[in-house]
DNA sequence: TTTATATACATAGCTTTCTTATGTATGTAA
DNA sequence: TTACATACATAAGAAAGCTATGTATATAAA
């Protein structure tokens, strides 16, 4: 994988997502599921993850309870009301714009 | 549009595809390309595209001749040997990552 | 027993890359 | 003479990643 500038301005959509099809979950297991959906290709960094998860509680996007599981601490996140509303309006946004991305990528050069 | 997050890290890729299909392209005249391609839903700004198409220059990916036309100034750009080589393997890493990204964004809810 | 790996959080510093705003200059239409 | 289109460029700032580091627990391996 390496740098991964691709996935910037992606990765709310991508945690809001989550969320919204599981309800709750802790940030190392966001890690893991987008390693297991992506055959490994897309490896979400901790660096980039957990400011990303405490940017989007403070916009009132998500909430979080936090419990110890095995003694250890785990934060689990799940979409606010507002959060929820907001994931269908992102989803599209990404789709439109991946679909106006192909159009470009995939043009057939220009007959002169 | 307004602003456009997801646009980060795809600016060079377009840029270069652009260039393999076009032989070689101005820089208002790549804004005005995508603008048309992609009906005006994508919009390249002048502060975003100049210093990236100086960037992918300096790195030897691009080459370029300035002609005078109406008198006014144009810079035209076109793929370095460099950069032609390298187009093909931009594009197969944005395609890569779009298709992860698709599947994660149009994941079924997990059956619990 | 001590090292490595996995789990689980977090943040500081850095870099890249965008946006906004501004500037120069020419040509044409209102 | 004002506005808009064409055509370049850059400075300042913000956004959002990455790397590296730190804390802490549990378990497996050497």
């Amino acid at each position: 994988m390496s740098t991964n500038p691709l996935l910037k301005g992606t990765l709310q959509t991508i945690i809001l997502k989550l969320l919204e099809d599981n309800t709750q979950m802790y940030g190392y297991e966001i890690t893991q599921k987008v390693k297991e959906i992506t055959a490994g290709e897309i490896k979400l960094t901790e660096g980039a993850l957990y400011p990303a998860l405490h940017k989007l509680e403070a916009e009132g996007m998500l909430e979080t309870t936090t419990e110890i599981v095995d003694s250890r601490v785990r934060k689990y996140y799940r979409l606010t009301e507002q959060g929820g509303n907001e994931v269908s309006s992102k989803l599209d946004e990404a789709q439109a714009f991946i679909e106006q991305l192909q159009a470009i990528l995939s043009l057939k050069p220009a007959l002169k």
